[in-house]
DNA sequence: GATTCAAGCTGAGGCATCCTCAGGATGTCA
DNA sequence: TGACATCCTGAGGATGCCTCAGCTTGAATC
């Protein structure tokens, strides 16, 4: 809509970075704890901060979740360069995709903005979302050139199958996650035959 | 929570009928246009209807979302017993999860809302998703028994496969629907090899 | 047709949450 | 210490959820 997505920044004042964090410690409390649509209100009087603060700092809810799950996203990113320099290819891709559904589902609601911000720039989280897309992309490709993966599998189909994988994790309960096995079959569908 | 779900009925006063006719057509429209989460003051009041009547035939979101997609899920469970009557148990798989996932991402958040009633009874679409479940799962058994589908892949673990496809249509834009394809992928892990 | 009453309808109102903004407080820098 | 940009506050309008006390009406009975 806009353009030019709003990404948080630590502000420059004391007191203000210390809401900042507070803030952000408290969010990713309560998106933990409730999923993504957590209350706001409940998060600002977790940081003891008034609700105008929180919006200072995150005009938008998904700012706060971007600002909440960058780390963790940063992590996989790095991780995809530090696999793609490893010996094996098929490996690679395969731990990184383990890991990446891992952290999709890091709370209830996470997949579908990262889903959306995947192709949606004027998003927060778009930015992030592309480095991902690039890393697992080249993890992809490498596994393609050694003929281990079926050739015709595109960056976006493997996202797609990320993101169904880390939805089943979201919705699972303690005593019934069918994500690593949803993922095992995923990757007997994509990976060549021996 | 319950033990007990709530079904709403058709009630039996021609003015209750009525209502009850309109708040379904209006529900119908507006879980199309805005989701599984459309404000239920618009649906009612689309209805032409106060909103306390609403809520006297759907006393919660859920019944409301049962009532409007139960047709479209009992032709899903009918089809699958016709399916299963037919020669290739390994094309009925398919065919029924085709369309399967289609009736899943009628509109968006219905998935959830499914996989969740799927394990939990005290939830009005529970009946209805066993029954899915059942045919599911038949489909399933015949294809396995004609030895074209891996023998481990439990019923389970199809409706995991069938909801993350789901998903990834209920996200999709009309420029962007990777569920075909998804789906297409999973059956190659899922068929066994020729 | 009149009577009766269970079934049905209404909409105000309490509560939660979102988000804004005018006015006040305060950290920082010179 | 003064000046001011930055930051904070919380009341308040808007929206949506859901309930309930009081009213209306369809339909069964006489």
């Amino acid at each position: 809509m806009d353009g030019k997505p709003y990404i948080a920044q630590r502000p420059k004042r004391a007191d203000g970075r210390r809401n900042y964090d507070a803030i952000l410690a408290a969010a990713r409390k309560a998106f933990e704890g409730a999923g993504a649509d957590a209350s706001l209100e409940d998060i600002a009087s977790q940081a003891g901060v008034a609700i105008g603060t929180l919006y200072r700092h995150f005009p938008t809810r998904a700012s706060l979740v971007e600002a909440a799950t960058r780390d963790g996203l940063e992590n996989l990113v790095a991780h995809a360069e530090r696999l793609a320099a490893g010996p094996d290819p098929l490996d690679a891709l395969i731990t990184w995709m383990r890991e990446a559904v891992v952290h999709f589902s890091t709370f209830r609601g996470l997949v579908g903005i990262l889903a959306q911000s995947m192709y949606d720039e004027g998003t927060p989280s778009h930015t992030m979302c592309s480095a991902m897309h690039r890393g697992g992309a080249d993890l992809l490709r490498a596994a393609q050139a050694a003929g281990r993966v079926r050739p015709d599998l595109t960056p976006d189909e493997l996202f797609d199958l990320l993101s169904g994988a880390a939805w089943v994790r979201e919705q699972a309960t303690p005593d019934r996650d069918g994500s690593a096995r949803f993922l095992e079959l995923v990757l007997e569908g994509i990976t060549t035959r021996d």
